[in-house]
DNA sequence: ATATCCCAGCGT
DNA sequence: CGCTGGGATATT
């Protein structure tokens, strides 16, 4: 009965197993040789006393990475074999836990599908961010579908007008390509302001990779994936090219998955999802607008940051790694000095064509008696750049007309059911939230006082549209936000609008601040810079300074002969970080804000844990969360960190749950065990984020 | 995801 | 005392 010598495969399930458990499962092969010995029926003609060792060639084999389905508590599940192993007496710790009958898997799905080097970064990132392991593999695993149309790979030529670099841009090029990989000495931060050519400078370092090896570009967003695209047809042809990111077919998106197994993919390009593919021999990894807060996954488990894992990725393929930004994190720059990365600074281009003004609007309401969103300044650019043919791009964060609404009566403020958020005045007449997809009626009520009155405060950018659409009555004016955004092909379209100059003023949120070239655009005006400073998050000054900075990079060049501009409107013109940003000052920025993140431990000098804890009862959340809370500042006194009040989250209420927050402050780069062990026990109403991109 | 186990809360 | 619903727990 009891076989001495079997294969016991240890199977990790693609489920949510509690992190306080063994995160994988023992099984048994499929038909086999050893299992034979325990039916009832043996089959004889398997029987090859040596088959089942592991290594050896057997049909009871199930190699390692293998995808394959399991019965897992009444009900059939996909797992991956991690791994394979002989239940003799010799390697008897390793054997299954007592008492348990192994089950037999179901068939095998696919053999060798997730590789070693995936394995490695699935448990890194498993323990790194405290997610289950099987959750993690998730991300490891495509939905095997064939392409449906495999059209004919057009034979492509390639446009080899390489872009001559140069001396600086030269420089860099040859550092990233010929330094030797060494752990330590091979990652870089490539710093220049917008178009100083540094991805090209990275492109041209992965045409010049050696045959067969590969490279690895990750994107914030889908949306600067399609230019980049472009951009990469000049060096590669297009079936070198794997992209990677979930606007794609499921069928396309298996195919070039598997031509970056096979080796058939020179360059991989894709969103933070790209990480996770199965490359042959990666030896090159670029991280563009490194940083972004898109890198980061803050919604789901896993809670993982491409970039984090591109650095692991890099350690595990010894690849090179290139992180690329005209304002970098002040945590990487930081790095730089501490000799952590190597930096590569790239100067402009030729000199500044654009001027830069700080417009202040207590002025402008005192002095000028001018009480329009747009200043005079701005109107009179405006006019001068309608008149000349360029286009202008007009920011504003706030989206609907309003920033709330309030009762007449009783002063309340509107708010959504649902998610306790101040609802938005919108143009067609209803109140909206931007959290939930709540819309009132015509006639909503306050909910204190029945009233049916309210007065709108604050104004958004369809205020912003209403205004300047009234001062240019002729001018194409095209408003662009999360709502225009959402539809499919929209962004390309709006590109296309932009480039044909259907559009002449562009008036948008964040969203359209990404790295678009837009040759033909001569003013970009903030219509309230003061916005960006509201949340009182440790980022909120880095994330300020970068949209400015960001925001003045979209304008185009246009010579001596006209200076385009960029127009910042604030009630608080001394502001520093206005100011910094507005010189393009990232050292002198750097400078403070590395101080005050000192001053008040934020990373770089510790790192952050967010715990969420959610709940359809606020009694509850708040019971819970204070339990917690006790438990883990007890721990805190003796390791060494700290925890922070609970906070009333920014969006206390989502789809109809409570949330509720708790910060930890680690001094050191490890979780405390003890914490840790904590952690991983807290139930299923807690959610776990490590390096949160906000506190709030 | 889901079956099952445990127990509080309630009715008999 | 038994029944029931909710919540926590284990799944090889």
């Amino acid at each position: 009965m009891e076989t001495d010598k079997k294969i016991i495969l240890d199977i990790v399930p693609l489920t949510r197993v509690s992190l306080r458990n063994r995160q994988f499962f023992s099984y048994l092969p499929p038909t086999t040789f050893a299992q034979d010995l325990n039916s009832k029926n043996p089959n004889v003609k398997n029987e090859k006393p040596d088959s089942n060792v592991v290594g050896g060639k057997s049909d009871s084999e199930v190699p390692i990475g293998s995808l394959v389905s399991i019965p897992f508590s009444n009900r059939s599940i996909e797992g991956v074999v991690i791994n394979s192993r002989l239940n003799n007496l010799q390697s008897k710790p390793a054997s299954p836990v007592g008492g348990f009958k192994l089950k037999k898997i179901g068939k095998i799905i696919s053999e060798n599908f997730v590789t070693e080097n995936q394995l490695r970064l699935a448990n890194f990132a498993s323990s790194y961010y405290l997610s289950p392991l099987g959750i993690t593999l998730k991300s490891f695993i495509p939905k095997i579908i064939k392409a449906r149309n495999k059209k004919q790979e057009t034979k492509d030529k390639i446009n080899k007008k390489f872009v001559k670099l140069t001396a600086e841009q030269q420089f860099a090029f040859k550092k990233i390509l010929n330094t030797k990989y060494k752990i330590q000495n091979t990652k870089y931060l490539l710093y220049g302001p917008p178009s100083s050519g540094k991805t090209e400078i990275f492109l041209q370092a992965t045409k010049k990779l050696k045959k067969g090896e590969q490279a690895l570009i990750l994107l914030p967003e889908l949306l600067i994936a399609n230019q980049t695209i472009e951009r990469l047809k000049n060096y590669f042809s297009v079936s070198e090219i794997a992209i990677l990111h979930s606007k794609i077919s499921k069928g396309e998106f298996f195919q070039n998955w598997e031509k970056t197994r096979s080796g058939k993919a020179k360059i991989i390009i894709g969103t933070r999802m790209a990480v996770f593919a199965p490359f042959k021999n990666l030896k090159l990894i670029g991280v563009e607008e490194e940083q972004d807060v898109s890198h980061k996954q803050w919604d789901m488990n896993p809670r993982y940051d491409s970039r984090t894992l591109a650095e692991k990725l890099s350690e595990i393929c010894k690849a090179k790694l290139v992180f690329i930004s005209a304002t970098p994190r002040v945590e990487t720059f930081f790095r730089t000095q501490n000799k952590e990365m190597e930096l590569l600074q790239i100067p402009a281009l030729g000199k500044s064509e654009t001027e830069t003004a700080i417009i202040d609007l207590r002025k402008e309401k005192a002095v000028f008696k001018n009480k329009s969103l747009i200043s005079k300044e701005l109107e009179k650019e405006i006019f001068w750049n309608l008149k000349f043919g360029n286009q202008i791009i007009l920011f504003s964060n706030r989206r609907g007309m309003s920033q709330f609404s309030y009762c007449v009566e009783c002063k309340t403020i509107l708010k959504c059911p649902k998610c306790d958020r101040a609802l938005v005045y919108d143009e067609d007449g209803f109140y909206r939230c931007f959290q939930c997809s709540f819309k009132t009626d015509a006639f909503p009520k306050c909910q204190k006082c029945q009233n049916i009155v309210f007065k709108n405060f604050g104004q958004g950018n369809q205020a912003v549209e209403r205004e300047v659409q009234k001062m240019f009555p002729s001018a194409k004016i095209r408003k662009v936000d999360f709502e225009s955004m959402s539809a499919k092909g929209s962004y390309e379209k709006l590109i296309q609008d932009f480039t044909d100059k259907k559009i002449e003023i562009l008036i948008g949120t964040q969203l359209s601040n990404k790295g678009w070239d837009l040759p033909g655009v001569g003013l970009v005006g903030i219509i309230n810079v003061d916005e960006l400073f509201q949340f009182p998050d440790f980022n909120q000054d880095e994330k300020a300074f970068q949209f400015i900075v960001q925001a003045s990079g979209r304008t185009g060049r246009f010579g001596r002969k006209f200076k385009s501009k960029v127009l910042i409107q604030t009630y608080d013109p001394e502001n520093f970080i206005v100011k910094t940003a507005a010189a393009n000052d990232f050292p002198k920025f750097f400078e403070k804000e590395i101080e005050e993140r000192k001053a008040l431990n934020f990373p770089p000098f510790s790192r952050i844990i967010k715990l969420i804890f959610q709940d359809a009862k606020f009694e509850k959340a708040e019971k819970e969360t204070k339990i917690a809370f006790d438990n883990i500042s007890r721990i805190s006194k003796d390791n060494n960190f700290k925890v922070q009040e609970n906070l009333d989250p920014m969006v206390p209420k989502v789809r109809g749950r409570f949330r509720k927050n708790i910060i930890i402050k680690l001094k050191t780069k490890e979780i405390p065990p003890e914490l840790k062990k904590y952690l991983e026990k807290l139930g299923s109403g807690w959610i776990i984020d490590i390096d949160p991109i906000s506190i709030i």
